[in-house]
DNA sequence: ATAACCTAAATTGGATCCAATATTCAATAT
DNA sequence: ATATTGAATATTGGATCCAATTTAGGTTAT
């Protein structure tokens, strides 16, 4: 029997919509921090009742990107500069150790797609783009890498701070050193340099979190 | 006025309380490894309906503790040596970096605490109380840290593989050794020698590793 | 006997309803 | 005018009900 076949068993449920919309509404900056999120609005929305809106709510909190107070509600998380810090410190201790697994398990094809996301990033001219560009391009690195765990890691505290790194971009000289950067890690992948892929990706980090946060103190 | 208050909106849900209670059963293996978790029998067991329950196991899903299949429900979490040592790897990444963090934090008080923890783990007779008494033990010294988010981490890293800890603990000479490692932590903390704890604490995770998946492989 | 099929029970996902709490705003007292 | 009270409204938490799907047992055909 030849059928294109698809696992049903697999199809999306309300609750994982509404989680998965909620999601990029708020890593986008769509949904600003603070913001209340009203579960009768958002079931009118999806067309759902409020039950798997509440589901989705309860994830989210789960993953750190809102804040719910009984009988007051949910509201998207903030971030203080301490915290804000924290997360990066977090992301150049775990983010090497991907790229460092990724790089000998990375394929021709592998290393093509990346150096085509590299070359898309740095030369989109629209700001909206460039928080998913950026975020493609690494995410095509780590791709290479079985580290389910760290990946977990690593998404989930990108998540927190997508924000701030769109922020980071638009600002001063963000984009034009990020494209910099990138291509350095690209090139050390492509030599087979996992040592010095990481080393770049730690200082990529450290540096982003390094002007960021000094854009944050001026302001 | 003079009344003792507290902050009544910060009192439990019905499914923060199925939460805690399904969280615990489940690390401390109650719950064995592929067990469903039947919605009605669990709103039946607090008295609740399924609504909260249902709460309950979003939020375990999006901590890794269950796995949901699309109206089969949800059965706890089992991981392979594979992804258990990766969580152990995780570990030994972010625990030293807690402790780093937190000797030159710790007062008086919590080295002395921490003492009395360590005895109390290292003269323990009973094998039902030892994973209680070990992570008593390591959450005493990560506490003075104020790294939340690796702290996060490091809690959620630790809930993945408590059922393994706790095997390892009561294998072999699995206990001895932790309490000759745990000594030497608390030493290097007592001594301000944040390197040595960070790198104590490295092996003692590494340690526990390798003795761990030794014996799966065997078995 | 075995496999395909069909029905009944069990289970989950979602909708609707009610209760508990918070918020808003007008009325009142100072 | 300002602060306090209290009722009306809005919002969340939870219970109950219905629909969709899976699972288990029994029946039939081969």
């Amino acid at each position: 029997m030849k059928l294109k076949s698809m696992d049903i068993s697999a199809t999306a449920s309300a609750s994982s919509i509404v989680f998965d919309a909620l999601r990029k509404a708020i890593i986008e900056g769509q949904l600003e921090e603070g913001e209340p999120l009203r579960q009768d609005e958002i079931a009118r929305l999806f067309n759902t009742s409020r039950i798997p809106v509440r589901e989705a709510i309860s994830r989210l909190e789960e993953q750190g990107l809102v804040k719910t107070q009984r009988y007051k509600g949910a509201v998207v998380a903030g971030l203080s500069p301490q915290e804000t810090e924290e997360i990066f410190d977090l992301r150049a201790l775990v983010e090497p150790e991907i790229i460092r697994n990724a790089v000998p398990k990375m394929s021709k094809e592998d290393l093509a797609l990346a150096r085509e996301k590299c070359a898309a990033f740095s030369a989109s001219p629209d700001p909206m783009t460039w928080g998913d560009l950026n975020r493609d391009f690494h995410e095509t690195l780590y791709g290479a890498s079985d580290l389910k765990f760290f990946l977990e890691i690593a998404h989930n505290a990108i998540d927190r701070v997508e924000r701030q790194i769109r922020a980071q971009l638009v600002m001063s000289n963000g984009m034009e050193r990020a494209g910099r950067e990138h291509f350095g890690i690209l090139e050390a992948c492509e030599n087979g340099d996992a040592e010095l892929a990481a080393k770049l990706t730690r200082d990529h980090i450290q540096g982003a979190k390094k002007s960021l946060l000094a854009h944050l103190s001026v302001e």
